[in-house]
Parts: C-alpha cells; sequence; structure tokens
DNA sequence: ACAGCTAATGACCGTAAGGTCATTTTTTGT
DNA sequence: ACAAAAAATGACCTTACGGTCATTAGCTGT
C-alpha cells in the first residue's frame, strides 16, 4: 500500500512466485482430488484454490495425470520412508510390530488427507491403467514387501501360525482399505457415522488374535 | 407388396419389442458399468450392446442413475435373498455359519458379474451420494443386519471372543470388498496377478481364528 | 526509469456425453 | 388395404472440462 497516495499503487493482479507455485498448486490439487475424485477434480478449482489460474496450473504441469500423480507422491512417500524406518530399527516380537506397523497406518490416514488419496487410487484406477501401474509399482509393493517382512518373521519365530504369508500381508491391511473408501463414501450419507476409530481397534484384535499361534491367553 | 420376390421384403430395420427390451437394456448395463464403472459407461453402448440405440435406452429409463439402481437391483437382491435363507434356515454353529455365508458371497462375486458392481459401489459412490444412499439403505444394511445376527450367536454361545459385534461385521467382509476392488484395477495391470482363491482361503482362516475363543486347535 | 523478460491470465477450441424430440418405421385394428 | 397407434430412431441441443495460446502485466537489470 501507498503510504501518501492510496490511489498510487492499486495493489498487483497477481504475482509472479516461480518457485512457490508448484507447491501451492500440489497442496490444493491434494485436498481438491480427494475430496471429490479424479474425475470430479476440475483443473480450474484447483487452480483457484492455489490462488491462480487454470493456465497457471498447465504452466508447472504437464497434464491432469501428471499432476495427480507429483500429488500421489507428495502425499506417500514421506509415510512410506517412516515405515521403512520403523521396519528396520524395530527391536522386539513380530506382533508388535505388526500392531506399530498398522497403527502408524491408521494414523497416518487419521491425520493427513491420504484416506481419500487411498480411496482414490483403489476407486479410480479401473478407468487408468497407467495411475494404476504407477501407484502399484511405487507404493503397494514396497509396503507389501515390508509387511511380507514382519508376517514371515512372526512365522519363523513361531509367534504366527503358518499363513501364507503373501496373502496374509494383503487380508491385514484390507480393513485399513475399506475404512478409506467408507469415509468418503457412505459416511456422508448414512444417518449415524460409523465409529471408526472402533471399527479399527476390532481390526486389529481379529486380525492379531487371526495370526497368533494361540489366543488363549488374550481374550479380551 | 409382392410376396414372390425377395427384394420386396427387405428385413425390417428393427422390431418392436416392447416386453423384451427392458430385461435386454439391463442386462447390457449391467455388463457395461461392471467393465467400465459408472461415468465410462455410455448409454450410447449400453443401446448397442442390447440391439438398439441411446433413444431407447431412455424409452425405458429415466436416467443414466435410474438404469443403474435398477441394475444393482437386479443383481443383488437374488444374493441377498440366498444369504436370508442361509442364515435363516442354518442349524449349527455359528462358525461354521459364518464360514458359509463368507463362502457364499465369495461365490457370488466369483461366478456373476457382481464383483464388477461391487467395486463401482464402494467407488463412486462418493461422488453420487444418491446412489450410495440407495445402495446403503436397500443392501448393506441387510446384510449386516445378517452379518451381526450370526456373529452375536457366536457370542453368546462362547464360540467367539466377545468382539464388537457391529464392527466384527464390518471387519469380516473387507477382505471380500478389498478383492472385489483388487480385481478390477490393479490386477489387471500388474505382471503377476494375485491368485484370489488363496487370498480368500487365507483371509477365511485368520478371521475365523481371530473370533474364535481359542484357536490352538485349529492351527493348520 | 524503462526496456526486455517472462509469469500469469482468460478467452477460446475441440470433444464428449446425457438428454430431447420430430420423424420414420413397424404393428395392429378394422 | 389402409390408417391410426406406438416403438424406435438419430440428429441435435446443452453443458462441461482438458488443454492451448496470444495477450497482459508484474519483475529485474542496468
Amino acid at each position: 500500500m501507498n503510504t501518501r497516495f492510496p490511489e498510487r499503487k492499486p495493489a498487483p493482479r497477481w504475482r509472479r512466485r516461480k518457485d512457490t507455485r508448484p507447491a501451492e498448486i500440489l497442496a490444493a490439487a491434494l485436498e481438491i482430488f480427494g475430496e471429490r475424485g479424479y474425475d470430479a477434480t476440475r483443473l480450474e478449482d484447483v487452480g483457484r484454490r492455489a490462488g491462480c489460474t487454470k493456465g497457471t496450473v498447465f504452466l508447472y504441469y504437464e497434464s491432469k495425470s501428471e499432476l495427480f500423480k507429483a500429488a500421489v507422491r507428495e502425499a506417500m512417500l514421506p509415510q512410506l520412508r517412516e515405515t521403512e524406518k520403523l521396519v528396520d530399527e524395530h527391536r522386539g516380537g513380530a506382533r508388535e510390530l505388526l500392531e506399530s506397523l498398522l497403527r502408524m497406518r491408521w494414523d497416518h490416514m487419521e491425520r493427513t488427507r491420504l484416506s481419500g488419496l487411498v480411496r482414490l487410487l483403489l476407486t479410480e484406477t479401473g478407468k487408468y491403467p497407467e495411475l494404476a501401474r504407477f501407484y502399484n509399482e511405487e507404493f503397494i509393493d514396497k509396503n507389501q514387501t515390508l509387511l511380507r517382512r514382519v508376517i514371515q518373521k512372526g512365522v519363523d519365530g513361531g509367534e504366527f501360525r503358518a499363513v501364507d504369508v503373501a496373502q496374509a500381508a494383503r487380508v491385514v491391511v484390507s480393513p485399513l482399505l475399506f475404512a478409506a473408501v467408507w469415509r468418503h463414501s457412505f459416511d456422508q450419507v448414512v444417518p449415524a457415522p460409523v465409529p471408526l476409530e472402533l471399527y479399527f481397534e476390532t481390526s486389529i484384535q481379529i486380525m492379531l488374535a487371526g495370526l497368533a499361534t494361540s489366543n488363549v491367553h488374550q481374550t479380551v
């Protein structure tokens, strides 16, 4: 603002912010993709939320699907790293490690906009094979590898029964994925929302008891 | 007017089939919705597969979403009835009943185009609250009620641990739903398809052992 | 101060799909 | 045989959005 004559500096209509734009756009994209899904996300709205226009979005990202991939990477990578760290550094029983790992993933989904993205990825990848391949290679595979290590450790150490490790690794996350889907579709619409916290605790109980060699001692 | 010379009867371009059209259109819709999802389904293609045009589709169904609901009802109702029958008529342990019920649902999904629809419903309802409400009221609620009855029976009879029944009913189906989503998105795209049969068997093991009061005697 | 650079804009294009309806074709009653 | 009824068509309307680009306006070095 002008210190003397207010009419002299008519406040610029926009600023050049070459260095901060990409992050701003990414953050806006993350939110809106998570809220509305891939198709329903209009790049004009992403622009608006990021404080620019659709044209600017295309200035920094090639296309809608490139923007989407960038947003997914931004959201998922830190989480994957944290999970890897947990598994690498953990010293203790497999059961305890598995529980920590699942809780960590649950917390991630609760605290961030991640559950929206997860739902999205489960959901719209049927239509976009390229996105499915991308997400599978960069995240699902790596997460599953971690989970298999943990479960295998439990089987080897006699804590877990001799289940099929690769399949168990999938079973164990299915309640989390289901919760992500639920929250963003049905929970918005039904009269009484599902108490997701309780749902998660129940799923942990069942999964751990279901894997354990014996659960006679830990009946709730 | 000439009945002798073939060129006089140029084979009608179409027939009037007021009574059979709705079913034909419904069948076509079921297939295409299942394959491609809600948005990607074009009513012109539904018409083509049903042997008519887009205009005819609108002659029998108000709108795309009405057609979709009709297709869902057509596919889901028989299954719901069959499940109700199983639960009503079963005489025996809760564990056995729960296992039968889950296996029945799995078979339904394997044999019919149902898994496509299930994925769809989990998937696109986020965008269409009306569809979410419809599906929740007409199917999810009723299925969950059945599952709760079965699990409650197990808890009361001492077969199952004292879990939260409503939440356990959700946990127990989550592997099935996850499988439906997986098959129609990632499995089409990754190098080695997931052995879904084995996945399902593993999930059954884990769920039943996870609910059981004691699993020491049933280690695989 | 001002010229050249370039970030940002927003009008515009092409395409696609839900939905409509005047017209055409088949069927039916007499 | 023919006209009225109705089933089916397909051209057309409208809306929406991904993507483009000539133009505008903020920034920067001298």
